[in-house]
DNA sequence: TCAGTTTTTATTGTAACAAAAATCAGATTA
DNA sequence: TAATCTGATTTTTGTTACAATAAAAACTGA
């Protein structure tokens, strides 16, 4: 009743749970938050597990349009998420007194609802005329096509760079600077990317 | 050498490191994030502790002095997000005062009655972040000094390039751009030469 | 081959802990 | 008397530890 209980006994080696098969896809740690803020962050990281989720079933990449459209269709997914506080720069209504002048809101932004704008850090886009301080006006529902500016996320940090293509067909970030201080920035499967959208024009202040 | 040597025993009832003195003036929790997603969390509360430090300053406010800095804080305060870090995705904190959203126009332009736009041609101010098509916001009020980048007209043509001075004091203008295409322009007596305004800011569309 | 069982390993929310920070009371000093 | 010092006390906070759960492969008996 005991001695010959034993029915599978035995080392099982290369069993047990695979790595990355978590609901990020990648390691995790502990970090504290005040409470209010849970609901808000636990929103987030719903909506970033769901990207991931998607990220793995639609295997391999290979094309940027593909990809490109992809982020569209998770950025919908999560919409919910931001839709009702995007940092975005609404235009107030021109007080045109003067209507035969150029009013550079309209002329810059053609759909409010869905710019924002940043500002540009480093002078990797110099010669793209994107000079440090610049702002950068960024709408985050146009499709991005190779050639376009971009601002793309790079595993947690923000960049803005030129959409291109590798040879793999996988997505790659070029500076627009000829000093060799920066380098293209080549998209592999294991970083975190995004692309948060595509840079339709710029404005600064001397 | 024992006995009398008691210096500061005994209970401290009331003593102790006050409720909300934390960094978010809360209660905090620990959750598990993805390792990639930790700095825009991290940015986040950020953001977040910043609000609630401010909040808390306001109440206490004695001064005019103080509350001018907190104005000048708190207008900041929503430049962070964009400048770098959490264009969308996680909602802004501090972004919750629907004022302090930011508008081209208000941006740009101070004095509406003396502005004006001025399309760039050419790439003599490429390094200046001045790219052919690009528009140039043209005050005509403003007092040019040198540094300047100004908009001058010279015998009956309109040129856009940075003020200087010459070593006999006379005005000279420089191009930006180092290819050696563009050669300054020594303003001489005989020319026709002046200043039309002050350029100080501008815009485009890519 | 197949289904159920066992072993193994990764994930994950939470408890626990220790160091740091903040605060107060009594003692000491100026 | 007021300011400072010292130790006690409590909250905060980043990290570690752990146990429960989940996932995947190996084994067993048919």
């Amino acid at each position: 009743m005991d001695s010959e209980d034993k029915k599978n006994g035995g080392k099982r080696p290369g069993s047990g749970r695979k790595l990355g098969t978590g609901t990020y896809k990648e390691n995790t740690s502990v970090i504290r938050v005040p409470d209010s803020q849970k609901p808000v962050i636990a929103n987030f990281l719903e909506a970033y597990a769901k990207k991931q989720r998607l990220q793995q079933l639609e295997g391999q990449l290979d094309s940027v349009a593909e990809f490109t459209q992809l982020c569209e269709e998770l950025d919908n997914l999560s919409l919910p998420l931001y839709q009702s506080k995007v940092p975005a720069g609404l235009p107030s209504p021109a007080d045109s007194d003067e209507e035969s002048r150029m009013d550079p809101n309209g002329y810059l932004i053609d759909d409010p609802t869905n710019t924002f704008f940043v500002t540009i850090q480093g002078e990797s886009m110099i010669e793209a005329g994107l000079l440090p301080g610049d702002k950068a006006i960024v709408n985050k529902r146009k499709q991005a096509s190779i050639g376009d500016i971009v601002l793309a996320m790079i595993d947690g940090e923000f960049t803005i760079k030129t959409l291109a293509k590798q040879k793999n067909g996988d997505p790659k970030l070029l500076p627009a600077n000829s000093s060799g201080k920066y380098e293209p920035i080549l998209i592999q499967g294991r970083m975190q990317f995004a692309i948060w959208g595509v840079v339709t024009g710029s404005f600064r202040k001397f």
